[in-house]
DNA sequence: TTAGGGTTAG
């Protein structure tokens, strides 16, 4: 116990005994009164009067985790000593309840509040925002701008943040005016939010705008913006600020790293990534929660597993979230087996899952097909209360239903009180792969029918299910519906699915209207789909008519040679499937640095493997981005003093992915 | 006067 423990023992026990009467002196225990006086925060057991000592007593409070009782208490003694008209306390109370989730006695002390100051204020919306509760935020928002107290930074960005996790876009932009009208539009504290918020409703630009509007933006700022490249996948530009803020002398932090790293989701970048990771050694950056996370995740993206273990062994007290990071990597790399034996191992240790974990473990059983370690942690998950979590629950009728037992699928579908439209999205996808159509229909109706409001997703899985039962009438309706009623855009999915469903059922010509009706030109999925279908039922006429035009077009006929040789195959045009090899040749041998080292198409793995070993396709990338040398040579200086642990295939040995993607990286070359 | 606060991870 420490010494404010026994304080509230005693004050707890004063409190009891007296009544309505002033508390004066609380008598300590015979335990606390053997610590020495001297270590007391505050006097509190001499004779002074309460009221003097409740101030310091707040202060050194509020360094404390605050329990709801003992919140109580101390709004108890601010009550006694007639110090709730001063707005510092009640803010220091109203905090404490909202820490403790009592927004109703926050709120009850501020509404009795006779004096309002702009912490008190702050403090209120706060506490409102911070529990989701954003329409009450709002509220307290728009009274107190009709208050005679004036909003500050603080006020702004606690509601542009409670805007933007709103989703409320309006909202947003009316705060926006009110910060230029305020004259806090240059204020950083107002900016470094706005800039988030906007990148959070996906609106990049607006968030460009804001923050490229700004003279000298500091430390936080260029992080805010870092990060909505990270967010967005455009890790060039994030990499440019980061060069920028390196030359204006602001110096990175963790946010900074972490912000990079997110952004780097093609797996071409990984010699950046172990760059950025060379930096943070070198820089001694402490692998803290986040850093770590995001590079054990970057790893697993890139399908780096060794590294992305190696970064997870050299921490030293991994936590849920960076557990999951490995455990999903393995399941993403298509290690299920090893995601469910790291699960085991979190849960050995004693680790606690929470259900953003659960939900991904039961996803790698889902791929493994077999109900047994699924169901185990389904027990796991309602041991630990977290069955009526929505994401758990979406990933347990996915599980089933891909296991083979649709039933429980639906059973726990049934048995959930509150649902949300993944969640249908999801049951209507697994009705629809075991051919149950017009189960999908209708629970499409019910869901309609309670207020939800489908989304792209929800198409897909409709249209999904037309495929699964060969129903083009209904996809047609479907596909119509989505943009006609609901205003979704077709994206390509939808088409891939429309071009499969109409071109299965032989309405070949009807899918190549379809696809060249697109405003945008069709990529490979859609064209792919429509040349197998051509394939499928011998329609060799269509399938040239549609090769033609992606040689006039100059499509990327790498990514269309399976199906148009195929397609020649079938037609017996051996001469056509070997043009296309020697088309495909020509094109990678214009790449300049890029050694050809086999003539069959079959060698363009371990060409782009080869290149990798000696950096070529790594330095041009890293070179078309301007500033990013010092980066490069960062690396090699120190590539020699990195201890064993951290050295993550600097040197380009272990893990690289098997060609898997190499010829988006290729792909990548050729157009820069 | 005091106080709080703008940017990160699976």
């Amino acid at each position: 116990m420490s010494y404010l423990d026994y304080f509230f023992v005693d004050l707890y026990f004063v409190n009891v005994q007296t009544t309505s009467e002033k508390l004066t002196v609380p008598w300590c225990s015979q335990e606390a009164q053997e610590v020495p006086t001297e270590q007391f925060p505050c006097r509190w057991n001499t004779s002074y009067q309460m009221h003097i000592q409740v101030k310091a007593l707040l202060s050194e409070l509020s360094k404390l985790n605050q329990t709801l009782s003992r919140t109580k208490i101390l709004h108890g003694l601010v009550i006694q000593n007639n110090l709730s008209r001063d707005p510092f306390y009640a803010t220091k109370i109203v905090r404490f309840y909202a820490i403790n989730n009592d927004l109703v006695s926050a709120r009850n002390l501020f509404d009795k509040s006779p004096q309002r100051s702009t912490y008190l204020w702050n403090s209120i919306i706060r506490a409102y925002a911070q529990a989701h509760k954003f329409s009450d935020a709002f509220l307290l928002f728009q009274r107190m701008l009709i208050s005679e107290t004036e909003p500050d930074n603080f006020t702004f960005a606690c509601v542009l943040r409670a805007c933007s996790e709103w989703r409320n876009v309006e909202g947003l932009r009316a705060v926006h005016g009110k910060v230029v009208v305020s004259g806090l539009g240059m204020e950083f504290i107002c900016d470094s939010a706005l800039v988030s918020a906007y990148s959070k409703i996906g609106n990049v630009d607006a968030a460009s705008r804001v923050f490229y509007g700004i003279h000298e933006p500091d430390l936080v700022l260029c992080n805010s913006m870092i990060s909505v490249y990270g967010c967005h996948g455009d890790c060039t530009k994030g990499l440019q600020l980061f060069s920028m803020m390196l030359e204006m002398g602001v110096s990175p932090d963790g946010y900074t790293v972490v912000g990079l790293i997110t952004g780097l989701t093609d797996p071409s970048f990984i010699k950046v990534g172990e760059a950025i990771h060379g930096f943070c050694f070198k820089h001694s950056f402490v692998l803290n929660d986040h850093v770590g996370s995001v590079l054990v995740s970057m790893y697993s993206r890139f399908k780096c597993m060794d590294s992305a273990c190696r970064v997870f062994n050299s921490l030293v007290r991994p936590d849920v979230v960076i557990w999951s990071s490995l455990i999903t990597g393995f399941s993403q790399a298509g290690n299920y087996l090893k995601a469910l034996n790291f699960f085991s191992q979190f849960i050995i240790n004693g680790g606690k899952a929470d259900p953003v974990l659960i939900a991904s473990v039961l996803a790698a059983s889902a791929q493994l097909a077999v109900v047994g370690p699924g169901s185990e942690i389904h027990g796991y998950a309602v041991r630990n209360g977290y069955y009526m979590e929505i994401m758990v629950s979406t990933a347990l009728i996915d599980m089933y239903a891909k296991c083979g037992f649709l039933e429980l699928g639906i059973l726990v579908f049934k048995t959930k009180t509150n649902t949300n439209i993944v969640m249908y999205n999801s049951m209507i996808s697994c009705l629809g792969l075991y051919g149950r159509a017009s189960d999908a229909f209708q629970l499409f109706n019910d869901m309609i029918g309670g207020g939800f409001s489908p989304d792209e997703t929800t198409f897909c899985s409709l249209l999904c299910a037309c495929c699964h039962a060969g129903l083009v009438n209904d996809g047609r309706e479907y596909f119509k519906m989505m943009k006609n009623e609901f205003g979704i855009r077709a994206k390509t999915e939808h088409y891939v699915y429309m071009v499969k469903l109409l071109g299965m059922a032989g309405e070949l010509e009807e899918a190549y209207q379809l696809i060249k009706s697109i405003e945008e030109p069709a990529n490979s999925s859609i064209w792919g789909a429509l040349l197998s279908c051509c394939d499928a039922h011998k329609n060799y006429e269509l399938g040239e008519v549609i090769a033609q035009h992606l040689f006039k077009n100059k499509a990327e006929i790498s990514k269309y040679s399976v199906m148009l040789s195929n397609l020649y195959a079938g037609d017996e045009r051996w001469d056509a499937v070997n043009q296309l090899r020697v088309d495909k040749g020509r094109d990678i041998r214009k790449i300049p640095g890029i050694t050809w080292i086999g003539e069959k198409a079959e060698g363009f793995p371990n060409c782009c493997q080869h290149s990798l070993q000696h950096n070529l396709l790594s330095c041009q990338l890293i070179t078309a981005i301007s500033s990013m040398s010092w980066l490069i040579n960062d690396t090699r200086r120190m590539s020699g003093s990195m201890p064993e642990q951290l050295d993550c295939g600097a040197q380009g040995k272990g893990d690289r992915p098997e060609g898997s993607r190499c010829n988006e990286t290729l792909e990548y070359i050729c157009h820069n």
